[in-house]
DNA sequence: TGAAATAAGTCAACATAACTGACGTATTTT
DNA sequence: AAAATACGTCAGTTATGTTGACTTATTTCA
């Protein structure tokens, strides 16, 4: 009798979650690279790009980042015309984050090149599967911050 | 007639993928930092372990990182007693890389938690969902990747 | 209205984990 | 004996994160 039991580790799933999140978020590197952009840079970019007119410690609260953190990438994006920034209409305090165009276009780059890696690998795979997928992935997350996510990742794009 | 059409980005798997891959790792974050240990300690710890006896070079060749970046947290792991090192019986250049008995003990901690996690995610989806799951992740590794990949993870641990 | 709280930015110092390039040593191969 | 290989190491750099303290502008509240 195979040990493979309810207790064994589950080595498979853990071994294939590390090399395909590499190689996922690898695609998006050569393009970053050319503009001397990193990885924080992408991940600014790119929810700021999906939550249009976010305030700062709205994004703090997403990347679980400290200010001075983000203070960094975010002044790069900034200065090379990639993000703007605006006052709140009823919080001037704010500083509400957009996309510029040349940003929302280098973004739209970015999430061509993962989405054409999802696209292949779910089209070798039963109908069906990409629910299947989405829900592996929700569960995944820490219980308390799932309703969080479902709100971000609802979002509508037109 | 929405625009959700086969080109559309697909933000909600981009995103879901990018949260379930920090809470994930996030489980062992705890147990290392008691240790000083971090994340390349883990990897390192974790394909050691995989793989009795790995040589050096094997090693950087499954973590895609150099020789010095390796050689940092290799040589904590050896010095705090995690991992052992022994010549090669044929060849004496090589170091083979062997978890101590301590090691794999940690170890053993650290993939239980994220085989927790991962099998309180699957015991909430349908039948045969684990499969799925493991073809959607194989299939996110770049093709030339595979077929080594497959040769790791299909490792027995009796 | 004046004090307290909030949103954001900034300065300085530091830690980790990666990188490049060069060089050394032991051992094996040719 | 020379070349190649496996591994280790030194020095310097970069990207991305951290903590703690402080400033400025603005809003809220007693």
């Amino acid at each position: 009798m195979s040990k493979k039991d309810i207790n064994s580790p589950r080595f498979d799933l853990i071994e294939l979650f590390f090399f395909a999140y590499r190689d996922f978020t690898g695609d998006p590197d050569v393009l970053l690279d050319e503009l001397g952009f990193g990885r924080a840079h992408h991940r600014v970019l790119h929810f700021v790009h999906r939550n249009p007119g976010i305030r700062v410690s709205d994004l703090l609260d997403i990347l679980k980042i400290t200010k001075q953190s983000l203070g960094r990438v975010l002044k790069q994006l900034v200065d090379e015309d990639f993000i703007c920034q605006e006052p709140g209409a009823l919080d001037r305090r704010q500083r509400l984050l957009y996309t510029t165009e040349k940003g929302t276009e280098f973004c739209a780059q970015l999430s061509k090149l993962q989405t054409q890696r999802i696209n292949k690998a779910i089209s070798l795979m039963p109908d069906g599967s990409d629910d299947i997928v989405r829900q592996f992935l929700y569960l995944m997350i820490d219980e308390n911050e799932r309703s969080e996510v479902a709100r971000l990742i609802t979002k509508e794009t037109d």
